[in-house]
DNA sequence: CATGAATGAGTGTTCATTCAT
DNA sequence: AATGAATGAACACTCATTCAT
């Protein structure tokens, strides 16, 4: 089958777009990717069939790692010991750890999140990474002041929350655990 | 430069640079917003000197105008009879109206919020545009549980619930007095 | 009104466009055309909208030069004198001498003509250039031993003989009027 | 260089290029081609060259085809009993039929012709395909009204009535036999 | 100051051809 | 020889900005 399409070579223009994202925004040429991933131009498109492809299959990886980061040591099953709190507080303190980890790809799945070329089947797929987070966080509202609020308004606002804490452990690395923790403090008087 | 001649002139610009973003993107031509304008492209940048800078100069716009319907009916002085949770009430619910009655430049000014070309200054400026909360929100913190986080922790945790609550009266539109109640009182859970 | 739009620019695409085809064939970069008419590359579109729109344009019009002179001198009313062949050949003469005049022309019309990108429109504006010679024509046929054929194959044939003979016009110029001739006693043989 | 291994490809590939031509035109990507053929687009060149080359030999397959086609039948000695006339309508008829039932190599062919790709050689040995016709056409204008015109422009005239001719039988089918004679008789009166 | 034509750098994508497997 | 990924030149068209009128 000749030289097969490389994975490598998949990766390489997925972190080149990344960085390069973060240089250049969303607006950046193909072009420089593509150089940046050690490739010719042309390449790009074997790989992507075009530049919003790219990006599409870019944020749902990036989500993706995101929610595997996140979901980390959660037990599935019912029968854990963790209460609820535990738990949540479990996915909360990884999710930050991964933004302050991976600044970068934090800052282009931000980016991406608010483009006009993320399909609806992407916002769709980036969604059902984070299911599951679904059972545990339904359980946490039911018992909650906002019981009677529809789910995506829970979901809304404890994104908001973890964004704004993401950006205040970035900008204060030396206090970050603090931030980490007052963010889920507050996080959790809303819902919890 | 800019010496405009007509007031009305610029504020048509804005209103046009308004409805071309929210139809367009960002990325909209300059042409285009001259035209729904109803003016010459060259004029537009009689008026602004780059598209950046019509970019900021309405970013600034939109937020002075958001602030100034928050901040209405808010005393300013000491003498004020009303708890710091009704100020605050008040100012909440003006701020949730004003995004609802205005969907359209509530939208454009979070596309221009992480926009690449808004510059530090604007930024700075779209702050101030706040500042007569500041005092009242000031109070509010250093009596509950978040009086140890930095202010700008604290502002940034109640604009992530407050876009959340914008989102969801916008997407629920017969509710959408429970959802302000409900955003405010998820907030003042934080913070009050 | 500003700069208004100028005809000599718009003149000197179409002339730059006829020599660059002929040079380079319909694949001819238009930024090559733009060159030879000494505009920016930019320009061109602000003439014409697209490539193929352009293309449509100049067959038009060197399809309209082309029919201007092979009718000139040719009698509208009926009161004129001359016989049908007489006509006719004042018609023949004309056509034959024009594409020998402008062999350029001619040879980018016959290239534009099998073009893919000529609208249905343009052919059609193409065929009503030549009306002032269908009553002629109509009137030969009916007389002449095709009066059963479809105008539609007449004159299909009459432009393959005319093809013909401007080729050979082309390759013997010294013999160019007898040749004319020939063609014309052949083209009369069919349908006179 | 091509050293091709079957035969069987090679036909594939002109049979490919044919149905591609017809529906995309000359500028159709070589790698459809190569789909259409049922292989891989690097193996089309080693089978041609280029794309010019490809484009050569297939024109020089379908005109010594369709002469192949036309000269079927025809007496090569001078014994036949056939009368000129009766000799060149064979030729004509199965010319025209060819064409008729196979309108896409037909249209090929037209492209080809008149493409800027093509050779000085190929076209040269294009010519020679009709090499079978040279006799006959020569002793028929002899006597006829052309006699004193080159052989080359006698050519070129029968070739557009013919054209004219197989567009009109293809227009009409069911008239088709009446324009097959329509046109003979015509091409007769200009050079028998 | 208003107009809108002029400019030309910039970009996503295509595609004939090459070459590693 | 066959495959199909890799290459990179090429190109139509856009658009922020300038400038002649």
């Amino acid at each position: 089958m000749a030289r097969p399409k490389s994975e490598d070579r998949r990766n390489a223009i997925m972190r080149a777009a990344t960085q390069v994202i973060v240089a250049q925004g969303l607006s950046a040429p193909t072009a420089l990717i593509a150089r940046e991933a050690g490739i010719s131009n042309g390449s790009l498109f074997t790989y992507f069939d075009t530049k919003a492809d790219l990006f599409n299959q870019l944020y749902l990886e990036l989500k993706t790692e995101m929610a595997m980061a996140s979901l980390a040591g959660l037990a599935v099953g019912a029968g854990s010991e963790a209460t609820s709190r535990e738990q949540m507080f479990l996915v909360w303190s990884n999710w930050m750890h991964w933004a302050s980890d991976y600044p970068q790809k934090r800052a282009v799945l931000a980016q991406l999140a608010v483009s006009e070329d993320m399909t609806p089947a992407t916002r769709q797929a980036g969604h059902q990474a984070m299911d599951g987070l679904a059972g545990l966080l339904e359980r946490v509202r039911a018992g909650g002041p906002m019981r009677d609020a529809p789910m995506g308004f829970v979901v809304a606002i404890m994104n908001g929350v973890a964004e704004a804490t993401i950006d205040f452990m970035a900008q204060e690395p030396d206090r970050a655990e603090l931030h980490c923790q007052a963010g889920f403090d507050a996080m959790w008087r809303i819902i919890g």
